[in-house]
DNA sequence: CAATATTGGAGAGTGTCGCTATCCAAGGGA
DNA sequence: TCCCTTGGATAGCGACACTCTCCAATATTG
């Protein structure tokens, strides 16, 4: 297909289409002339995974930029690895406190201890272990430290659900589609499990600081 | 304490506080002459409650405005809506599905119903409510919804992490203040809740698709 | 008391991000 | 044949959150 069918399909505009090429997020068409090319289902895939990436898990273009290299670079590597390079680059970087700060050394033990506990397969390097790590130790900083009970019960929702999550895969599917489907995945849950927490705590709220008919927010 | 100061003690530079100033988001100093004013602990606190929100709740400024003007005209107004108000401003919005989307309704009632179940207290406004309709129905639309097994052990833990959020609160403290601490906490939570899930599903994709050694990302 | 530094106030300038618009010449389709 | 689309490249834009520069009026210090 030509570029204007690859953008009515894809849903993004010839102009973005056009800029992706030359940040070389998307490969280049098959050239069939000095001024034609050929695009194909590869390349629908493709910009699905970035809108995806850049709509749902809310990356910066850059970080798409280096799954993308990855994934055209890395054909045969492995799956896990390909998710690992996703996940961590969707990941926030935390500003991460001091070395020498007592809070984070603590919040530092007591997540590799949470991991270790549940016997989670996990790099030492993983960035979701100094973001828990992070978010520990400014909560401990401010004096109210997350209480152990509440993150087991966490850790095992998020278990069951992470099972969960990966049955979405098919192995034999297309990578880039493979990708696109775990971030919408991973992010909505996300957002779900935000969500639940805020709602639970605006029903916490109501009941301890509302007037009897909460006139509420807004 | 004059405008050096009040930079010194809350790390914000004097070039920022001006502009703060310009756009209303810190109340104007006590002048005491044409070129000289006056700031306080309030003014202290209201630079701390900005860059809560801004760094660790990753609020734009023109939601961080709404919040202070609630602050600056509500004083009289409960706490519980003065959390709403903070909240709301807070959430993200998702971008909302057309309104015959059957998804997005099945997801709507699913949602209404977790709510009524649970016996939680929310306004029918609330955004939470909506994001987590919407995350139900984008991960329903690719073919895989959320089992509500897991929502419900999600919404558990959410409960009893909400509730302890709350006493972190001490009523007769600054408003300013406390927002903070309800935005720290809140936001760190979920920073913690987010990377519980994507260490859970480190390991699961782990025991999937990883090699024996797993290398894993980066 | 004089020299120096700081302040409030206001406007313009900066850097990043993610596009979007404009041009142009070479093909392609009717 | 004649017009429209395309690829390719360059420049411009709008939002955002500052940051810089000026200025005249104080404060502070010696």
């Amino acid at each position: 297909m030509r570029i204007s069918e690859l953008s009515r399909r894809s849903g993004v505009s010839v102009a973005t289409i056009k800029y992706y090429l030359r940040e070389g997020l998307v490969p280049k068409g098959e050239a069939t002339g000095a001024t034609q090319a050929r695009y194909g289902e590869a390349h629908l895939h493709r910009l699905r995974l970035i809108r995806a990436l850049v709509e749902v898990g809310d990356a910066p273009l850059a970080k798409v930029h280096a799954i993308t290299a990855a994934l055209d670079s890395a054909d045969g590597g492995d799956l896990h690895r390909l998710l690992g390079i996703t996940m961590y680059a969707l990941a926030p970087e935390p500003h991460r406190p001091a070395e020498g700060d007592p809070a984070w050394t603590a919040a530092q033990e007591e997540a590799d201890a949470l991991i270790a506990e549940l016997g989670w397969r996990v790099t030492r390097s993983s960035p979701a272990r100094g973001r828990l790590a992070a978010a520990l130790a400014a909560t401990d900083r401010i004096g109210r430290p997350v209480s152990t009970r509440i993150l087991r019960s966490y850790a095992r929702a998020a278990e069951i659900a992470a099972e969960d999550d990966l049955t979405v895969i098919d192995p034999d599917a297309p990578r880039d589609q493979t990708l696109e489907h775990v971030v919408i995945v991973t992010a909505r849950l996300e957002q779900a499990l935000a969500a639940l927490h805020r709602l639970a705590q605006e029903d916490a709220s109501a009941r301890s600081f509302g007037r009897p008919r909460p006139g509420a927010g807004a």
